[in-house]
DNA sequence: TTCCGAAAATGGTCTGACCACTAATCGAAT
DNA sequence: ATTCGATTAGTGGTCAGACCATTTTCGGAA
């Protein structure tokens, strides 16, 4: 009670709207009750649900589609991430920042799989990403493989980040190179090449 | 003009108020214009300048006081950061992958600060904190001083949600131990200590 | 049955109102 | 003149209702 009271209403709405996803065990790409539902069975106004529903939208939690309804979202950073960037990295001036955590977070990740004796290098060997964007491809893959997802989301959304900043400058034949070291368990040097392809970038 | 006119009025408005913050130099702390002037002054709907506002106020980054007006947010995440993290953590279920990047960004940051031969670690020699929290006091100091303000974001985001699932078993006797090592320069120990902080803790 | 247009549902936006809280202002008592 | 109190103006918090744009739904016409 005594923490209710002083809860704005779109925050106490949004707590009842997880609450809502976890009873009915809504899954990614569900849809929410519509706006006017959820004012009902809330007893909110609608303009505060739509603060509530606005909030999570600009952290790419949920999906809202003109004339269709409001959808539980794949959580993808790319898309408002420009607006937040903008907000977040007020301080975080340079890109050197964001380059170097992006280079640590992948350091991290490669060192753990590395450390992992049961981890199956050998499912690189032969592997090539359709895609165009290989860097992405393949530390996606190398995220997923850790298996930490929070570890990976932060990386996305850093990722996403350096994207705003610095429109990639693809050179896809590194990564190439990257893979190809993973793939023959040339740890060490993978970990050098990785590292080389930052020092280039930084100041 | 094609850009714009498919972005909704709120993502329109965060962009003019970024803008507003570039141009007036504004910075943590300091008063934005309320919400009626923005409206006039951007020509939207006070409804939408909220909207705005609410998205970026529930990301920590403004900070609104009933009465007083909204402000650039004095850089605390552990406001709504429990709401948020609701929703983030939905698939991240288990509180061993938040604690195990906790984890990881301290090392991260011990690694980098100890291969630094500049660095100073002296100045831990007869530092005590004042606060009940020395956990967080040392490693917010540790990150300062590594000096990647970004990672310390991150680092205090994720400790937020950490206090959210699993409030704080303040063993600061353990922290005493951790400052001593890393004053006495015994940066391996300090390494393998750190460690076995969160060894206990997983599953 | 197929196809098209009206109707319903939904999100997007705006207006205006009222409440609650805070700080500045003004005025009276000292 | 100073102090303290009440008044007032400014601000965020919330709501109700309206209208528009888009999508889906559904029933009637071909």
């Amino acid at each position: 009670m005594t923490n209710q009271s002083k809860m704005k209403v779109y925050q106490e709405v949004l707590n009842q709207i997880r609450q809502f996803i976890e009873e009915q065990e809504l899954k990614d790409g569900d849809r929410l009750p519509s706006e006017r539902e959820l004012s009902e069975q809330l007893n909110a106004s609608r303009a505060s649900i739509r603060e509530a529903l606005r909030a999570v939208e600009l952290l790419g939690l949920i999906e809202t589609r003109h004339g269709e309804g409001t959808f539980l979202r794949t959580y993808k950073p790319y898309h408002s991430v420009e607006l937040l960037s903008t907000f977040v990295l007020r301080e975080v001036k340079t890109k050197d920042e964001l380059l170097e955590v992006k280079f640590l977070l992948e350091q991290v990740c490669l060192n753990q799989l590395f450390a992992d004796d049961q981890w199956d290098y050998l499912q690189f060997k032969d592997l090539s990403f359709n895609s165009n964007d290989i860097q992405t491809d393949l530390f996606l893959r190398l995220f997923e493989d850790y298996g930490n997802r929070l570890l990976l989301k932060i990386w996305h959304l850093v990722t996403g980040f350096v994207e705003t900043v610095d429109p990639k400058e693809g050179s896809n034949v590194r990564y190439e190179e990257l893979l190809k070291l993973i793939s023959q368990r040339q740890y060490n040097q993978a970990l050098d090449y990785h590292a080389s392809l930052y020092e280039n970038q930084c100041s």
